[in-house]
DNA sequence: TCTCTTAGTATGTTTTTTCGTACCAAGTAC
DNA sequence: GTACTTGGTACGAAAAAACATACTAAGAGA
């Protein structure tokens, strides 16, 4: 979208969409997908370098746990947003990359970055 | 953004922009004031129609509780992306509507809505 | 032999969210 | 006088999320 959409431009076009679709929006399951205090972060630390071992990720997320981490790349995995790449070396590598779905979501973060460079001083 | 910008293009400007930036991330702060279980559906609810009275918001969320909804309403007022009109009346109304700042997130709707409709079956 | 490495797993506990229920004001309609 | 309305609040209980800590494999280097 370009970002001279007005309001009431996107009530027609999406708001439109929805009440055509009969309940089936297509907002509101990838808000769900996307819900947890890790994913988006971790969806865009791997859009602004990719790939990334789980060490290198687990230093930019810093207060992260072992535990969240690891659950989170699971389930954003398992939504085919991110790869997971394993080497079977000792020590053992693992890289995590974003899949074509999960670029598809770089829209979204530019809008994010657009937002936060207008408003977050 | 355009759909056309590609991911190399993507790291390049943001990830430059972050890097000269210091660590003043314009993503980072814009996701973590948008988490929570409501927040999202909350604001989606509201561009797509808007005002919406307390009582209609609660419908629209279904499974939500009023102290679910109450807090997650205030602290998005706290961040000034929803505003809260009151009117004396009896019985009570209050309608929601999003704010200028409110309104600046469309592109990020529009964005994942992009993406839905593309991945969601 | 001892230590270091990485990418996790297993466990139990603490902390945070979320839920459920009850309650309020105060005017209108019956 | 009674019930209904709305937009909440208060409280404790239950559920979920997050945490800290310890542990693993299996090779490299000292």
């Amino acid at each position: 979208m370009n970002q001279s959409m007005t309001y009431e431009e996107f009530q027609e076009k999406v708001g439109n969409l929805i009440l055509t679709e009969g309940g089936n929006c297509p907002v509101t399951p990838v808000i769900q997908m996307l819900q947890g205090k890790w994913k988006l972060q971790i969806l865009y630390e791997l859009c602004i370098q990719s790939p990334l071992r789980f060490g290198a990720l687990k230093k930019m997320l810093k207060p992260i746990t072992n535990t969240m981490l690891t659950s989170a790349l699971k389930e954003l995995e398992a939504d085919d947003l991110v790869h997971r790449e394993q080497y079977n070396e000792i020590p053992p590598r693992v890289e995590y990359s974003l899949t074509e779905q999960g670029k598809d979501l770089l829209p979204v973060f530019y809008a994010i970055s657009q937002w936060g460079m207008k408003y977050i001083p």
